[in-house]
DNA sequence: TAAATATTTTAGACAAATCTAAAAATTATT
DNA sequence: AATAATTTTTAGATTTGTCTAAAATATTTA
């Protein structure tokens, strides 16, 4: 049994570490956890001692397959009760993740595959992010950011970043939302910013920046 | 904001106490919570410091009127989480009160609201304790222990204790349950157990200890 | 009411998770 | 390659919640 702390180390690591396949550096997972870097040091020592972490000293982090079977089970906590949230509560999507941070944490196995059922065993969370299964397996889509779209694309929305709720209530506000489809009209040469069309209706303009946090698969 | 363990002292103190009515003894508090005297002393100490408690030496600990407020909201909490486990999830009765431990603890006062409404403001959970409303408030019914009839009373069960899984259980295996009917046919002098006929069907033998921890409501 | 017993508190220790300050190692710059 | 800057680790401290052992107080029993 990992503690909460041990957790969300465990998880940040696996999600810094692009699920795996990267290594992850003492500075990025303190800075994402806003704890301090000898703070990181010592839960890699303690993690890497129950073998959920591979670590060189001053060489970087790498998480191992029990490391990773267990953070995608948080994941997949995380995300089901986001979407018990978002849909049987009625929240925002905005406002989800800050309280699955804490439901995730809750562990009892029956709980989650009853949620689970309770929900009709849903695919993706509220910004689209895929659910692991059971057994860990995640769907993965061809999926690329807008910001690479050029003029006349069309694509569907398919996941945006949850960490920043301000994006997330920026996005509500211009009406893009998982699902929602999107034109490409212009791209401005001056900062790449975009002028997209949402869902045949509004047009608006949106910096390269939140064009880079949203990502979408292309249909034409 | 206090932490998890502060919380179940004080929702302790406060069940202790049977509502704040009554003085609570350090021995109690730690029997109840399995921690040692010496513990109970040490968290009496930080909540007094708080002004949730009232503590002289040696003498005994009461629970204040913003202790009581808390408590309450811990109460109000853990059984709409039991509600929603055992009707929305279909949790036997006897299986939701360790998880809802757990979830007692999460802080947000949306999603209470939230959940609440989703329920439908349910009035008490699924072992028949009333569930305080927004603002603290409590509905008490007349309710007396089942070992307290006599033959040819009729009664509603109104609640069990949730606190022993194997009780329970037991009740799950000889049918009571929160709302059934249950005729007393005869109380054994020997040793006080009843002989009871439940829902007009069944009709068994129930030890003196067993009705001790069935409170009912009579009706004729 | 004095002694025995039980309860409660204090003193000091420990593990977990964090921090600051300083040392060690790595990486980038001249 | 030497120096400067950055990253990472170590050493030691702090807070929270727990423990054991012993001391203080209260209660029960003889
Ligand atoms: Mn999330
Ligand atoms: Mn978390
Ligand atoms: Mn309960
Ligand atoms: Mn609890």
């Amino acid at each position: 049994m990992l503690s909460i702390s041990e957790e969300n180390y465990l998880k940040t690591i696996f999600n810094l570490s692009d699920s795996g396949k990267k290594q992850v550096s003492t500075n990025s997972i303190s800075k994402f956890l806003k704890t301090k870097p000898s703070s990181v040091t010592d839960m890699i020592k303690k993690l890497t001692v129950k073998k959920l972490l591979y670590h060189k000293k001053y060489k970087g982090t790498n998480i191992s397959s029990n490391g990773k079977k267990l953070a995608i089970q948080i994941i997949r906590k995380h995300r089901l009760w986001e979407v018990f949230l978002y849909e049987k509560l009625k929240f925002k999507w905005d406002e989800v993740h800050k309280i699955a941070e804490e439901l995730e944490h809750i562990s009892n196995e029956k709980l989650i595959d009853k949620l689970d059922k309770y929900l009709k065993y849903p695919k993706i969370d509220p910004h689209g992010d895929p659910i692991p299964n059971k057994d860990g397996k995640i769907d993965i889509k061809q999926i690329i950011k807008l910001s690479n779209l050029s003029i006349k694309d069309v694509c569907i929305v398919s996941n945006v970043n949850d960490e920043d709720g301000n994006l997330l209530e920026y996005l509500n506000k211009i009406k893009i939302h998982i699902g929602c489809k999107i034109k490409v009209f212009d791209v401005i040469d001056f900062d790449k910013s975009l002028e997209i069309e949402i869902d045949s209706r509004n047009k608006v303009f949106i910096s390269n920046r939140v064009a880079e946090n949203i990502l979408v698969t292309k249909i034409n």
